[in-house]
DNA sequence: AATGAATGAGGCTTCATTCAT
DNA sequence: GATGAATGAAGCCTCATTCAT
């Protein structure tokens, strides 16, 4: 009898996905809930509904999992942040419509929005890969002349520990409606962007973030 | 015979006194070095040098020994800087001042400062005390023009997270020596100070306190 | 109100030795049974009738409490053997005497023997003290022209090897009444002495062995 | 169309023969290397090269495996020993040339060796093939008047003992040259081969077994 | 007050074994 | 036959907490 070896590796890969994609998921679910410290193992593999030797199957330890995590949620939430990059190259309005999609998008999915707060600590607060995006981006405003000339350090400083911490209020719901918006105005003001037209392009990205809340769960 | 009770009372509460801060001096070493969650109780009583069970004669459980810790972190940064805030009356200035001080005092007191950090997370990321003092000074500099009119609550996230993850960065030894005037410059332009004028007091204030540094251990 | 310190740490230390002792008395029972590999230090707390954590208190692992049960072993063995190192000085009938008596003390207490044969591997199987004991006994034999001259490392590889085998075969009820006999009379034998008066010294310390059975457990 | 079925037979229990040896090797490799209580199934497959699943397809247990391993080591130590039982009459000298080969052949081969070592208390410490050859050969040297008249047993505890303890000590290495050579002739001179001869007889048969060093792998 | 031995819940990890493909 | 994903029992270890002295 032949046995279709190839069609059997593909099974086993697929069925090795979708238990590692079980284990993730369920990681993020339960740390969005409780943080990381108070997550054990037991909880993750109750919610993936797997055994808990299935567990180390897939990951030596729970940080492993944690980067994983990590890493998709920041490709995640890049990739989704494509069409506005290719569509808009004014690096002010750029940066304050990734901002507020961005927000919009921690918000819509408590999921994603506690998890990205509770891991705080636990992995790196910043990822490489909006830090060059950032950095990029404040490269050519500085060039073309719409951002004033500074140190790209503080300004990353600047820019990641300013939202995070807006996150933190926006997501325990100790904030007015304008706060993101009056927040995105600042950075750009931070960065020589005149009052009026900081707030305007920080108001106008607000909007157009709003009208494509339902329209893109990123995580 | 007669007895002195009140003398003796008082040797008795004073005894309190000094073995309760040892266990919140011990528990401060021990956890800027190995962070909150790593930090057992064990290790706490044993840097204390005093028996397990004495803790528990003192704190309930060791969350409550945090509050205790973090009110008396936050109260001993906040005498420090009472002399500034007796001599500045300009309210960027005051602002810069304080900014500069207090970084001084986390990097200089490596306990201190490494506590900050590690207890990210565990405790409020903000005091209220300094919630109050910055509210009062941001509405003083509205109120008499160097500030521009805008939303607070989002002043203060800007102004907080910023100087954490500021804090972080410096800390981590990511930074450049200009790293922390630079940022204190930009939120002062954030807040409606002129570019040239900010560089010029975020400079002067960190000079200031560099000539500190050796003076006043915070925490 | 005065409190006697010094009584109080005395109980302490009381208390923590007996526990101690409990332990490693379980300990002994249970690896007499079931054989080191087949231990959990569930089985010896639960034995012992202390908790699991208890278990911690006194050592990090199984391990170290063997090489507490192996010493304690040898020492009380080496002492109970005290009284016919005084009282025999010929090398040939002391060591025969040696012998027997171990052997009759290994058998006379099961948990003992078995415990002696199970360590096998997880332990030195020959002690230091032993091993000294020997090097003396057989330097002084040849001194005095009691046995003959030779390679002491190769008489030691013989004596403790067959030793162990003997005990091994006896424990496993596998053997004659007189084996041990033979055996101990062959060992004299391979160390020069003549088959005659070999097979008659090894007679008479097992008769005399068996005479003190009951006297003396070791173990 | 014909197929060749005992071809395709053969075929067949040539490669479950195959995957059964492999599995056999791998096993002496990795408890050689790690021992018996450290080895895990996984780490049997691994060092094979198969699944682990496949492990379960020849033996049910790995307690099944040792045996075999066992059973094939003792098969071919004996079988190499063949051409000397057939070439040497003389029972001590036999004995000599038998244990000094078999040394040499535990030295030479460090998987074989340290494999016998380590299962030490896994398996039968003596196995059933070596003790009937030694039976055969004390009663044909007791008949000829080669070796004293005595206790079968016993001789058998002290050869098999002996023999076991130097070969832990040689393969730790704590040993002179001379170790084995004058183990061998203590155990003659046990079994009534006077001194002299003992030796003479022990260091020839150690000068015959390392010529054969490197022809005779024998497991 | 201070002590520290004892406790046991709770988490981590390994690994023999099963079973669908 | 071979495969390897999934399982869960069984062990290990830590540590907050209690309590008699």
């Amino acid at each position: 009898m032949r046995v279709n070896l190839e069609a059997r590796a593909a099974t086993g890969e697929n069925r090795r996905a979708q238990t590692r994609a079980k284990l993730v998921d369920a990681a993020a679910r339960v740390i969005a809930d409780k943080g990381r410290e108070a997550t054990s193992i037991e909880d993750i593999v109750a919610e993936a509904g797997v055994a808990r030797g299935t567990f180390y199957n897939y990951f030596p330890t729970v940080d492993e999992l944690l980067d994983a995590l990590n890493t998709r949620m920041a490709q995640a939430v890049d990739a989704a942040m494509a069409p506005i990059r290719a569509e808009i190259t004014d690096p002010p309005s750029l940066l304050a419509a990734t901002l507020h999609r961005f927000m919009v998008a921690l918000t819509a999915d408590p999921v994603g929005g506690w998890l990205a707060l509770r891991m705080e600590g636990s992995v790196a607060p910043r990822q490489l890969i909006f830090e060059r995006r950032f950095d990029a981006l404040f490269q050519e405003g500085v060039r073309i002349g719409r951002f004033r000339q500074g140190n790209r350090d503080a300004a990353r400083s600047l820019l990641f520990g300013a939202f995070r911490m807006a996150q933190r209020d926006v997501m325990l719901g100790q904030t007015s409606p304008d706060h993101v918006v009056e927040l995105v105005a600042l950075l750009l003001m931070a960065f020589g962007v005149t009052p009026e037209e900081a707030r305007d392009i920080s108001r106008k990205a607000a909007a157009e973030a709003e009208d494509q809340r339902h329209y893109h769960p990123v995580m």
